[in-house]
DNA sequence: GTGTGTGCAAAAGGTTTGCAAGAAA
DNA sequence: TTTCTTGCAAACCTTTTGCACACAC
């Protein structure tokens, strides 16, 4: 259980007010066990759920945008119409289940290292991001 | 240079007429040396420069979602408010420049083979998709 | 008090849909 | 003639923006 001191105290150190909402949103996406995988959607409707209160859109969008600009979420890199963010910050990968539209964390440690022999000349390498798609065993697959 | 009668029996041979907006579409996609990296827009934009007509975009959409059903082509995964399509659908994966917001091949070759040593119980792997994201060297990181 | 953040409603941008007219089989 | 395809406009959904009001400092 992470105590609003400490959120206080996180946005204050990264230049961010700690306003009232924005330690709500703190609440729903950091004082959870797991890993916290979400639209912008999924966000709004578990702060209505959890706190029995409604923040606008606006100021979801805005602090989520400010949050992954910190570095305290990072987005998640799938053809979707929407975005996915990710409460896990660390370097690892995503396997999606097509079947549910799920995703779910594969440790870098499930991945023997990745090893790009060619690069982009006068370009630095920012991310490798591994996306394995899968479905059900027993169904045909397009 | 590929043959109109060429793009007839493919489209047959998938159960797709080969209407005149097809064969149109099928000749700016696939009569070409380069992959091509595209999105909706982008392909309406450059049939109307090539072809100096237009098809509607709603047409645009439905064909190539058609012929990404059939494997025509690959949808990618990126991050955007926009959906990229490649027309090289063998097993690859991309560079993206974020400087530049441009999409590069990266063969197979020159990635070491991938081994992910766990996977999600009852499901099968359908594709691992790597994205390498790249930035200018002599630029701050955000 | 000053500057930042919030919330609403409107707008924007990409994509989908319904439907009538047209083309392929 | 039947079925599939096209094209337009409207609808839809996610995301962004403008602006007045409220809050943090």
């Amino acid at each position: 259980m992470i105590k609003n001191n400490e959120f206080i105290d996180k946005l204050r150190s990264s230049g961010l007010r700690p306003t009232k909402q924005r330690l709500k949103i703190c609440e729903v996406l950091f004082n959870r066990e797991k890993t916290f995988h979400f639209t912008i959607n999924d966000l709004a409707k578990k702060i209505s759920e959890k706190l029995n209160e409604k923040i606008s859109l606006a100021t979801i969008y805005n602090t989520v945008h400010a949050f992954k600009d910190k570095g305290y979420l990072k987005e998640i890199s799938i053809n979707s119409d929407k975005s996915y963010f990710d409460t896990n910050i660390t370097n690892h990968h995503h396997f999606f289940d097509e079947d549910t539209n799920q995703l779910i964390d594969c440790d870098n440690d499930n991945i023997d290292k990745i090893n790009i022999k060619k690069n982009i000349t006068g370009k630095k390498i920012n991310s490798i991001e591994i996306l394995i798609k899968v479905a059900s065993d027993n169904q045909t697959q397009n």
